[in-house]
DNA sequence: GTGAAAGCGCTAACAT
DNA sequence: ATGTTAGCGCTTTCAC
């Protein structure tokens, strides 16, 4: 069914029906009653415009376009399900792609968005540690939106957690708490701006309390040799001469593996009275026995913010660039 | 850039140029060094066809749409994640939308990506009890598969997980290991085929092995009010004159908060010795001390196979009705 | 208040 | 082996 077919059944044109279903009935003066006729129609017959005439007419597809690294990841998952409410609400669809942290895979997906989708916008977790491919001018109509990770130098929009501010408060607080000989689980390799930030709030909070920071409490864990890496780790740990009392692990997928392997009889006994702390709380903490330190990342904050940015630049169509930090909330149990 | 000015640079036609670009440049006979020069200067030019207009005309988007619960329940999440990925190696998009189980919003969502977003084909979990919507003239032509869940009375493309089959295997599982007092908890309300399903195969592994079917413990749990409803299912069962020996949980959210309940002293003596056994595989199972017995649900391959099949119905565009039915994988701790 | 007609950028049937 | 042309279904300027 299409708008030829509603205007010969209801006997006007095109254009008039268009100017109807737009909205600007009023605005082109047609009489209320012959609106009220032509909706009353489109519900009846159900028409609905077709999108690609609509949108190759008018530019506009409404629909953006999320690359994550990892839809499977609750993380992102979480912050897509926001997203897609706030666009939803305000009639846009939502395309979603997984990068797998792999920067060619990341640029493909972008250029095909926006060259073949042609999507209103993007919102976009980079892997990406050099900001030139998004400098490029033919990016430049559409709105991007990078959230969870910071490009360096690149000035753009920004919706990111207080990676920083997070993991200080973390550390601080247990440094209150009297944990003075924490230990720092991070990744490796360490070139995302979230994890450099973890770290380094860590190095402050201790600074900030008179302690050193002590290259030996720092281990760096490798995603892919996740489970041996840590293993290698903790036994370290246990080597060392110094003992740790606190844990402060800056990824919760890396927590859940640390947990794990606590539980296998060479490790279980000594860190059984090591305080663990996280940043990232997850579901796992609040099921298992030991009591974890942790803090809530604002995933549905950070979707409908992004989202809600992203529309507003999109409709005003100009505006200047911004940097939203939003933070963490501490959990100690 | 378009076509157009591709066109006037290189002194051939549109058509030639778009016969190229669609891989028909051998089939209309046109000169491998042409067709050199025209990909070679699309690359270099950065030329991309403009999809609104490519899909008006051939009636095609590329695009496939996802209905999904909860795109933030990992379950979906990982399902969503093998789909995207399956039709990304196509050529194809993905769009996702969380239904919530709101069935108002999923005939919502159904309607807007076929009349409005023009979708090649839709995969979708239904929360719909009856299969009316779907029957509709005017959603023929769109193809759709459903996944995880079986719409009554409608023969149609499905990807499920054998639910029945595997409930019944844990229950088999539990009772070869000498348990026999089972208690199960399902949810409430239990209109969809999943949970049917699961809590039959739990009746049918008793009735083999020659035990009872008693009400008292079957428990049902309102997702809404879970903790509670879970609270005072575990008092019931604390106070019946029959012992249980084995919980068998029908969903992994409700185990979760089984387990988080069971760390309550009221419940943690008594419950101590029962084994947990419960439908779906999460990895808090793998880190909680408890051994827990599982299954594995194949996400990965629900979504590569549903993913497929839709795509070879859109290509085909034409094929019977199939129903695949994946199996579940035990695991006991 | 309402309608005719041009054209968005592409594809494919039909020339040549 | 390559070009001409007629739309796909909609929006919008301009004319009545």
């Amino acid at each position: 069914l299409q708008l030829e077919d509603l205007a010969e059944r209801l006997g006007y044109s095109k254009t008039l029906i268009s100017m109807v279903l737009n909205g600007k009935g009023n605005h082109y003066g047609i009489s209320k009653k012959t609106q009220a006729i032509v909706l009353d129609a489109v519900t009846k017959l159900d028409y609905a415009p077709n999108k690609f005439a609509k949108a190759l007419r008018t530019g506009k597809s409404y629909f953006v376009g999320l690359i994550v690294t990892d839809i499977a990841n609750m993380f992102y998952a979480q912050i897509a399900k926001s997203i897609e409410a706030t666009l939803f609400e305000n009639g846009y669809g939502l395309m979603v792609f997984s990068s797998n942290d792999d920067d060619e895979k990341e640029k493909l997906l972008v250029e095909m968005m926006i060259n073949q989708q042609g999507v209103d916008g993007l919102i976009v977790v980079s892997a990406l540690k050099v900001p030139s491919f998004y400098q490029q001018k033919r990016f430049e109509k559409t709105p991007i939106i990078f959230i969870d990770r910071i490009l360096p130098l690149h000035k753009t929009n920004y919706v990111v957690i207080d990676n920083y501010g997070g993991s200080m408060e973390i550390v601080n607080h247990l440094i209150t708490h009297n944990f003075t000989q924490i230990s720092c689980f991070c990744l490796t390799p360490m070139d995302l701006s979230a994890f450099e930030d973890r770290l380094n709030g860590y190095k402050a909070a201790l600074l900030k309390n008179g302690l050193n920071v002590e290259e030996a409490f720092i281990k760096r864990i490798n995603f892919s040799d996740c489970d041996c890496d840590i293993e290698l780790s903790l036994t370290a740990l246990m080597e060392a001469n110094k003992k740790l009392d606190a844990l402060f692990i800056l990824d919760s997928r890396i927590a859940t593996s640390v947990l794990k392997n606590l539980k296998k009889k060479e490790f279980s006994d000594y860190f059984s009275d090591v305080k663990i702390a996280c940043f990232d709380d997850i579901e796992l903490f609040t099921v298992i026995n030991r009591p974890i330190i942790s803090n809530i990342q604002p995933t549905q904050e950070m979707g409908k913010i992004s989202a809600q940015l992203l529309l507003d630049i999109i409709n005003e169509s100009q505006r200047s660039k911004s940097t939203v930090v939003l933070s963490t909330k501490l959990i100690d149990r």
